[in-house]
DNA sequence: ATAAATGTTAAGAA
DNA sequence: CTTCTTAACATTTA
């Protein structure tokens, strides 16, 4: 789940704020589920892929990994949840998923400046930290949660065939302009995916990510683990070149 | 049926 | 000390 998505999950459990947990159980052990019993949920966050339930004085935080889920009001057939809490004006559970508490001061060293979601998302703090990774591969890049936090494997791959730019191609072989191009296209990428996946059609708009061929010019896509971190990179080879320009030496002065 | 995937963290190894 | 590797987590889809 990436994080547009879960801006999408904090609106859909708004409803609950404010209100006060009548019942909670469920199986994960990482937390004492029992402890939430009676306490009110004062505010709901978000910073990136993390979803916070804010308490008085400390915060549930929820990851929802490769495969976590959510229920809103209804149960999901044969799973119990790893958390469940009861409002009385509804319910919420959370399936397959990471969850722990964190103290409230935890929250304040998130930076809300990297989080391609938030409203204090900050394009010239984002191109500085950027700045500090020449020879990080793009999909590497990308992919880093303290940068672009919010950021998964679809929105890596789209953007980069978006911008024409091959995964693995390093930070230092692109130009100012062309880093600028490519932070800004993570952003309003970001709120794209958001705004298509709440109508229910995200998917059918990926144009990269797990495509036969490319949209452009019909060329069969690539698709290679790449990077440090050895995730699925979808790319088109004729229309994301791995070098740059048409043969002129990059030296010459 | 088996494998791989919208991901992160912690522990141990090098 | 830093960087890399592996395991753990555990569900859905192809």
């Amino acid at each position: 789940m990436e994080g547009p998505s879960i801006v999408i999950l904090a609106e859909e459990a708004k409803k609950f704020v404010g209100k006060c947990v009548m019942q909670s159980t469920g199986s994960t052990k990482l937390v004492d589920v029992t402890s939430f019993r009676g306490r009110t949920l004062t505010r709901i966050r978000t910073w990136g892929k993390h979803f916070l339930l804010c308490f008085d004085k400390d915060v549930i935080k929820i990851h929802f990994l490769m495969f976590g889920s959510y229920r809103i009001d209804e149960d999901k057939p044969g799973a119990p949840p790893r958390l469940c809490l009861r409002f009385p004006n509804g319910r919420i559970s959370f399936y397959s998923c990471s969850i722990r508490m964190l103290d409230k001061s935890a929250t304040q060293t998130y930076d809300w400046r990297v989080d391609l979601m938030s409203r204090a998302w900050d394009e010239q703090h984002v191109l500085q930290a950027v700045a500090h990774e020449n020879n990080t591969e793009l999909c590497d890049l990308l992919l880093d949660q303290n940068i672009f936090a919010g950021a998964g494997n679809i929105i890596k791959n789209e953007v980069l065939f978006r911008l024409g730019l091959h995964p693995e191609r390093t930070l230092k072989s692109l130009a100012a302009s062309s880093r600028q191009l490519l932070v800004g296209e993570m952003r309003r990428y970001s709120k794209q995916f958001y705004r298509w996946k709440k109508k229910y059609v995200l998917r059918k708009h990926w144009q990269m990510y797990g495509k036969k061929l490319c949209p452009n010019c019909g060329t069969k896509v690539v698709l290679k683990k790449t990077g440090k971190l050895d995730r699925r990179s979808f790319f088109c080879p004729i229309c994301q070149p791995l070098r740059t320009g048409t043969g002129v030496s990059k030296s010459r002065r």
